[in-house]
DNA sequence: CTGTTAGCGCTTTCAG
DNA sequence: CTGAAAGCGCTAACAG
């Protein structure tokens, strides 16, 4: 191999706007209008210099960009998309309405505790951010007071029950565990479960649309409520719905606080010889792609969230430069949709 | 309420180093060592620095110090981690092992084909990154070139089966192939099918595995590999099935892409009344969280996502700073769960 | 439409 | 161990 030849190391000299500037006989501003607002600069000029950085490639170093324009171009994303399937769509309803501008996702997965999350938005923070996408999980005062003090705009998503600090997205999970869990009574299932995994905000405000209804027709037993604190699954689901009926072997019904557990429910009754929907009914959360090809299909509720990440990142944009606004609330509403997991009138489903 | 006291807007006057270095009766740079070296800073100085940055709330800018060192302490991620399940684990894994440095993630979703991907690189390389992981698709000749040129330390992950720009950590996705698809053949199945979404290296791969397997047997035919290029699901594994049946009745077993797809056609299997195992076998890949639990529970092939991620994370902090290495390779092997849904001779499950 | 000047907030020299 | 000077690469603000 010709020394000279050799693959170059990793640090290549860098090409900056001066060069590119310089090689095109202009200055550096221009440039960067060029670039950045092409409108204003002259048609011949802007495709030579277009042509120079294309030759040259050049690409803008972005540290320099939001020293320089204290702009960072930058949004902060702190939803469990890591941990969490259901979030999944969400961050592409978000990535999908940026596409379009010139911001940039940076995503964080949230830590365990208020504190990390913190550490975390303040993290966001020191960036110059354009705005903050928030998946509230805990309350937590000291978090209340950091997004107060955002230096920019933030977004809270997922559930719309409290009034958010500046602007939130989301549906009412009360009323969709509500409506679950009437249509489980509808169904004629009476000794009706809960399912759950971790618990934060959203699932304790199911917990009490569930419970409501249920008291209200003197059905409430706490010791059908299922929880453990860990991240739902499918064996979580399973596990679940084994300890369940090991220790109340009436219940005949479970609403679950995630498609992941109705599914590791439905297999474990299957395992257990429950026939579903005849011998238990169950529904889920989420309408994951899953629940209408499971068989029997699973009653779930379904949320719009790649709408409420599309939405989150929308409001994000036009609040951009607009000042704090008063508090925004957008609720973009649920669907349960029935299916065969709770159709215990139709009969069993083999 | 008092107009004084109203709530800060946006953009608050941001605390500088400066401003905590006058604060403290010091120079900015013993500030800014304080923060980042605190070794080289005497104990009492060190300590009242610390106190006053907290007082004060400074953080420090990322772009400041990103544009000063040349070093962004960023690491870029390429992975279709939005879009594909298995992808989370590897997510993971990376931050997992990143979490004790002072680095940072960036993740980007890859694009639909290879020019997208190589504008992303580009943008992260435009970013100073110290260290890429990205996830090879398609091979192009574009994008081995820029990997090629990064100017960063590159790790490409999952496949091992080519010999990477410079560091790749993964399995042979070939090999894994041939073990689902020997297995399914020791269980006496033999008119073998296969099940795929998405078409990218891997499956290709794997698609060759099943493949020579098959052709060694003389049991090969090119009517049973169903494949669209679409991401994997369990609504595209139920069609699948339904559509490889519906052409070839005789099929009697399948080897998925993924377990989604082997989920999808378990249900399909169920819906259409054939029994798994003993009229149809089902092999999923990935070894995803349900395979276990669902029932009859699903064999798999179970790959070191996590470790991988871990690994590639790991790789990059240790090839910063140390120029250009030989290109490594590290196959961190597969694993075959055979499960209930391929135990053809245990009979039917229920 | 194009250029000049100044400076973003921090860190790298290089001196003390 | 601490500090002074210089500048990273870019863009805002103002001139022409």
């Amino acid at each position: 191999m010709i020394p000279g030849t050799r693959r170059r190391r990793h640090r290549q000299e860098k090409v900056t706007l001066s060069d590119v500037a310089q090689a095109a006989g202009v200055s550096a501003i221009t440039v960067s209008r060029a670039l950045r607002e092409p409108e204003k600069v002259s048609p011949g000029l802007r495709e030579t210099i277009l042509m120079v950085v294309e030759q040259m490639g050049y690409v803008p170093d972005m540290a320099a960009r939001a020293l320089a324009s204290k702009d960072s171009g930058l949004i902060g994303v702190l939803t469990p998309g890591l941990t969490s399937y259901a979030f999944i769509a969400v961050m592409r309803g978000i990535e999908d309405r940026v596409r379009s501008t010139d911001l940039r996702i940076q995503y964080a997965n949230p830590g365990d505790d208020g504190e990390d999350d913190c550490r975390k938005l303040r993290f966001f923070f020191s960036q110059n951010p354009a705005g903050i996408v928030y998946v509230g999980r805990q309350h937590d005062p000291a978090l209340d007071d950091l997004l107060q003090h955002a230096p920019c705009p933030v977004v809270e998503i997922m559930d719309v029950s409290r009034t958010p600090a500046e602007m939130a997205v989301g549906i009412d999970h009360r009323l969709a565990a509500e409506a679950a869990t009437r249509h489980l009574l509808e169904q004629g299932y009476r000794r009706i479960a809960l399912l759950g995994g971790i618990i934060d905000n959203r699932s304790r405000r199911r917990l009490e649309g569930y419970r409501a209804v249920l008291e209200g027709q003197g059905l409430f037993d706490p010791d059908l409520v299922q929880s453990i604190d860990g991240s739902a699954s499918v064996g979580l689901g399973a596990h679940l719905l084994e300890r369940l009926l090991t220790a109340h072997p009436d219940a005949d019904a479970a609403f679950c606080h995630s498609d992941d557990l109705a599914l590791g429910a439905l297999f474990e009754c299957q395992r257990l010889g429950r026939r579903v929907p005849t011998d238990f009914g169950i529904c889920g959360f989420n309408d994951f792609d899953y629940a209408g090809v499971a068989y029997p299909s699973l009653t779930s509720v379904r949320l719009p969230r790649y709408e409420i990440g599309f939405r989150a990142a929308d409001m994000l944009i036009r609040a951009t430069g607009a000042g704090r606004q008063p508090p925004t609330l957008i609720d973009l509403g649920f669907q349960l949709i029935p299916r065969q997991s709770t159709a215990r009138s139709a009969g069993p489903v083999s």
